[in-house]
DNA sequence: TGACTTAATTATGAATTCAAAATTACCGTG
DNA sequence: CACGGTAATTTTGAATTCATAATTAAGTCA
């Protein structure tokens, strides 16, 4: 169902974009620690290859934000400060407002079937309290907003600023009334999606970046305090 | 002026970071041709390193989409479709329109002395005609309006695209009617500024955006049409 | 014991080497 | 002479090597 990049390419990807992907869910999984060092000789050893391309993963992990090159000092994972919250929340929620708005002028109906479907399963994952279900299909939906958007510069920018955001299990962690509230924006969303008015998703779009940045940084504050004790 | 980033860094960069700032002008003004060959070795010995950080350094400069990596086949320097403009630009927009409503936030009188200052600059280079100065001093106040939203993350992004945009001297080209078009605009965004009125600003922004990118896009299609003869 | 040196070890950055792929040059055949 | 195929050359991707910087361990002396 989704739109394919091209005629099923058979060149095989360069070593060193292939760890890139294979390192990402790594960091953004928490299986690399935030603020931990980047072991890189163990890496190496868990995917087979030598320290030649792995090194070259990790300088693009790096021009991404995903971990630090300290020269001479090695690679270490970054950690998601409150500042860097503050920072990239805005900005994601200028370029998905943009989304919204470019999706409305060239959704098709299947999409727009594919994403009121997967609001319905998002939906019943909350109804149930399914965190992990529900964190998953909503990045779907705003994927598949993303992909009706039809530019892929905008695709490449959100993903990027994303996955820095999702480093930490942060995220995943809300209060009950924030958990409402965000199913109520998705709502919103998805009907003026079906109404194609690309100006009130995106402000709402714009909105639902600005609460999620709120209910994010409460809790950095929270843990920084608990952190404190 | 310019805000500095730290206390003098007496840390030397990494080797490729060095290699990546260098190739960066020489892609952005041309002489390295766009469509054709990274010649890997010749930068080698010319920068006098061995191929590994330059090897680095490609990979960091090919996921900023400066230059296009072919498995076996080598570096490419990328060139710039109307696709491509048709996709960065409205992305671009989103971002600049952040900056200004941001920096109306945040922006000091200092800076705002300078932004004015270099108005009155590039306003000089319009009227004596001089179109490198115009657009050298065009991009420091985008760049002086971006350091005043206090975000660096905006500033990284928007910095990328900017690149991207700026390969070839195709956006040194301009039609009389839009030079004078480009300057009533500037006019319009420093009033907005200086009255620290964001919503106006982000909108003539966009607006200023939108008509860059019509202009840069004209101008592809004549070079097209130029070609096919 | 504990701070300060100094030596041993390890990790890092970058050059070099090497196998495989791609390109070019060469050559025979129709 | 054009075309197809094979061998030589070059380029690329990745492993290895090597010098240097950083870290750890050991030893010295107050």
């Amino acid at each position: 169902m989704m739109s394919d990049t091209g005629p099923s390419p058979i060149q095989r990807k360069s070593l060193h974009l292939e760890l890139v992907d294979r390192l990402q869910p790594l960091i953004i999984g928490g299986e690399l620690v935030p603020g931990s060092k980047v072991p890189e000789k163990e890496l190496c050893d868990r995917f087979g290859v030598s320290r030649t391309p792995m090194r070259e993963a990790l300088k693009v992990l790096a021009s991404d934000g995903l971990i630090r090159l300290e020269p001479n000092r090695g690679a270490w994972v970054t950690i998601v400060t409150i500042s860097e919250v503050e920072e990239v929340f805005p900005v994601l929620g200028a370029l998905e407002a943009l989304s919204g708005k470019l999706a409305c002028e060239s959704i098709t109906p299947a999409e727009l079937d594919e994403v009121s479907d997967l609001h319905a399963q998002m939906i019943a994952s909350y109804e149930r309290r399914d965190l992990d279900a529900y964190f998953s299909i909503n990045q779907k939906i705003h994927r598949a907003i993303l992909m009706a958007a039809r530019n892929d510069t905008l695709t490449a920018s959100c993903q990027a600023l994303s996955l820095r955001m999702q480093r930490a299990r942060y995220l995943a962690n809300m209060t009950e009334g924030r958990w409402y509230d965000a199913v109520q924006e998705h709502e919103r969303i998805l009907q003026y999606l079906l109404a194609r008015d690309g100006e009130n998703l995106a402000q709402t779009l714009l909105e639902h970046m600005e609460a999620k940045r709120q209910s994010v940084v409460r809790w950095l504050q929270a843990q920084e305090q608990e952190a404190a004790e």
